[in-house]
DNA sequence: TTCCTAAAAGATAATTCTTATCAAAAATGG
DNA sequence: CCATTTTTGATAAGAATTATCTTTTAGGAA
């Protein structure tokens, strides 16, 4: 067990939160997790030891863990959205033909939420940032498709 | 007429796409409005010039025009994806409260891409950056509400 | 101008992702 | 172990977007 998980059950049993295996297993699997899993790829991992769980269990849990400040829902430019469990400062690299998403580090961008706020008059909460381009394994596959054509 | 609806026209004529008066509509109401419609919001600004319209015909034409190099397709935490046809370096700052978008200035990131590219592998084409808040309006309205608690 | 043909529009069905509903099952506290 | 409240699971419903297909139209050629 993780100290994350084991941080993530503490908060949720202090907040009254009753805990089920189904529960257990989706936030185990989106903290173990180094991807950043849409609602059916957690559906699709857990369905070999929960065959029985519905696709509306994940995402009430979802929801669960993104209101108790768990989790953070990530919408990009493709369909579904996606769900971190790491909260601390980072930017995402998001893969244009597979929609994979990576972590990456870059200094904090400090002064844009101050700057913007001057400037629109908004109250500014928060800010984000990512990178879109082709992730490795789709260069090498790109790579491969051109080699076959010749 | 504009310049920029000459130009996108221009572009089009010239990538051998046909014009049409709805096709002619939905990319003139883009590139004048200053907000970043939704499709939907497309479709109602219109419904009285084109009363017959088809839903299906403003998405044709924005993939269209997204495919064409002419718009950008903005993809947020609510459910529908907005349209930009700003191509010129500029952030957004969008609103939790009513989903409004509003540009804003600030020193185009220079280095992300290189250094996301470097630590991630990836080939990175562009990047993205936005400030989340509350607007000005939506402030005001809040003040209203304590007030008449009071 | 008129005609031809490929492209686009319009109507609507289909898809996809997500949320709502509700009866049955399960989790906590006593 | 019981009672109460939550959660689950099944399914319907909803919203946004895409696909399909027929009719209409744009734009070049005759």
């Amino acid at each position: 067990m993780t100290d994350r998980l084991q941080g993530a059950l503490n908060k949720l049993k202090h907040q009254g939160v009753r805990m089920t295996p189904q529960r257990h297993a989706i936030l185990s699997y989106l903290i173990n997790t180094l991807t950043h899993p849409t609602a059916d790829e957690i559906y699709q991992a857990l369905a070999d030891k929960f065959p029985n769980m519905s696709v509306a269990t994940v995402y009430n849990n979802l929801r669960l863990f993104k209101d108790a400040g768990l989790v953070r829902e990530l919408t990009y430019g493709d369909a579904s959205s996606r769900f971190d469990a790491n909260l601390e400062e980072h930017y995402h690299a998001i893969c244009r033909e597979c929609g994979k998403i990576v972590d990456f580090e870059y200094p904090r961008l400090n002064d844009v939420e101050s700057i913007a706020g001057k400037e629109t008059g908004f109250e500014i909460q928060s800010h984000r940032m990512e990178v879109y381009g082709i992730c490795r394994d789709c260069q090498d596959k790109k790579a491969d498709k051109k080699v076959l054509m010749n």
